[in-house]
DNA sequence: ACGAAAAAGTTGACCCATCAACCTTTCCGT
DNA sequence: ACGGAAAGGTTGATGGGTCAACTTTTTCGT
């Protein structure tokens, strides 16, 4: 067994460059970062907002809940978000008289102006990036973020 | 043109499995949410920290400054995680002679066992990640990572 | 029909991560 | 060799995101 601190220099065993996560965590990153500055400059939308809205553009009179589970994202932080829309003016809700507990979101015409003006830039972001790969190899990707994704949920066991 | 609020109700005219950026943030929020909970089964580091002993592991007597563009986090956020590694006992500083601004870091025995208790762990998970796709498939997927991460870095035209 | 369990949200505490401002030391052009 | 620019690091403020506890309403089994 080797554990002396003189070895310690070898350079990394598993180059960072094929490191999965790793990679992964840096495009994350970098993507979020590019989402961010692009929705700063066209509405001043935050990026929660931004997916909050694409959810309420999507299923008109959504629910919290529901936004929260398509998602993925914490429904504190969703419950928060909707508050800053509702005060913003982007969003308005209305109680839902069959289930007092939830709360049915819309935009209103002001938050589908924000998102309209949004949105060709984000979509055009989310272009450049399919366009960047061919046919086959999105759909490789696609697969491989699927199977990963299977990994990550399976692997609860280290 | 068409902005009515009563037609936001057509579904996600490009789906949510088929979104880039979307896709990346839910495997890198699970990938974390797993790399974070094994190390706090086996040691209980910080996945920054555990980043950090990383890269002193295969550099010894390296600097807070190189440990920053080589991880590509924030020099902050590694100030403050050499920091608590200091603390901790696991990492130790000494001071370079030749420029007073940097400090070169490097593991104590401490930091080694530590580092040598998790890391079994982690490349188990990493390569379970590999391992859940061919070689070709892996090829493809870092050759579609490598070109998301130059669009990202390209576009700042949007 | 009653009580337990579950679902929808809300809130507070907390940590991670980033940004900007700043200090000190070193580098470099003229 | 001097003054400005750049590099290394630190710190404070702030925002993003998670976790756990809690309230209220609804569901469901018996």
């Amino acid at each position: 067994m080797d554990t002396s601190l003189a070895s310690r220099t070898g350079g990394l065993e598993r180059p960072l460059e094929q490191r999965v996560s790793y990679r992964l965590a840096r495009l994350h990153v970098k993507l979020n970062a590019q989402a961010t500055r692009i929705l700063r400059r066209h509405g001043g939308l935050t990026l929660v907002q931004w997916r909050v809205l694409v959810m309420l553009n999507a299923f008109t009179e959504t629910t919290a809940g529901q936004v929260a589970r398509m998602t993925r994202f914490d429904k504190a932080l969703i419950s928060r978000t909707v508050k800053s829309l509702i005060r913003a003016g982007l969003v308005k809700a209305r109680s839902d008289d069959s289930d007092q507990r939830q709360q049915l979101l819309s935009m209103t015409a002001s938050g589908a102006r924000v998102f309209d003006a949004a949105a060709p830039h984000m979509y055009a972001r989310q272009d450049a990036l399919l366009e960047s790969m061919d046919a086959t190899q999105r759909e490789v990707m696609f697969d491989a973020l699927d199977r990963l994704e299977e990994v990550a949920d399976r692997t609860n066991a280290f």
